[in-house]
DNA sequence: TGAACATTTGGCCAATTGGCCAAATGCGTG
DNA sequence: CACGCATTTGGCCAATTGGCCAAATGTTCA
């Protein structure tokens, strides 16, 4: 007999939830391009719309979501709009995918040999 | 008038992707709070529906997802199977987006109060 | 103020996702 | 083998998302 457990309660749900939204926010592949390239120094939206060869328009939806997640910031200098990192809490994000997705290829490989 | 930037390459992109599959299947309040609960301990998928309440489908679904984004490894023993991190790269990527959610929301309240 | 540039917002459509139910599969025991 | 329990898979539907175009907004400068 398994032991029976307590369901989760409201406010961890919530917590993960808000947790959530932000993975979410990175988990695009040009969103996640654009906080990597944020990741070495601030650029404005015409660069990175050149650097990702989307719409304008497109790119500041993706630039929006990440700044309401609490991801980035943004400040207008002259008719620019810079956008950085809002925290360095950003970057052991990355890493961590970074390496999850390696460690895992290197896995894969060992398995195909061993197969 | 401003540099010009090269496109990203087709390389990136790709790593970008692998990455983004990764932070993908971590960004659901559901399956977060699963890796939540296994980053402690290994569960098995009959207690880990319990603790969500919902369908079992749903949840092994969801272990799926996580699996084959190569988050957490399965092991069967006996009729059961227990679910696990499969690296502890994982870790940090809980950590930081606790921390973004903590600091987002430390900075918000300082907004409100300076009005 | 008007032209030119930078950025955001609204609207629309195709594609993806998450949930449940039902059915299939895997494993241990009598 | 047949039954019971644990888990996965297939099918279906409602809701969300990502992309582009068009239009609105903000900023500089003549």
């Amino acid at each position: 007999m398994r032991a029976s457990s307590i369901p989760v309660d409201a406010k961890t749900l919530n917590r993960m939830a808000a947790q959530a939204r932000v993975l979410k926010a990175l988990a695009h592949p040009t969103r996640l391009f654009i906080v990597d390239q944020l990741s070495r120094h601030e650029i404005c939206v015409c660069e990175l719309t050149d650097l990702i060869g989307a719409d304008i328009s497109t790119v500041s939806k993706h630039l929006s979501v990440l700044r309401s997640a609490g991801v980035l910031t943004d400040e207008r200098r002259g008719a620019q709009v810079f956008y950085r990192l809002r925290t360095d809490a950003v970057r052991p994000v990355l890493a961590g995918a970074r390496e999850i997705v390696q460690s895992f290829a290197r896995e894969q490989v060992e398995l195909a040999k061993a197969g």
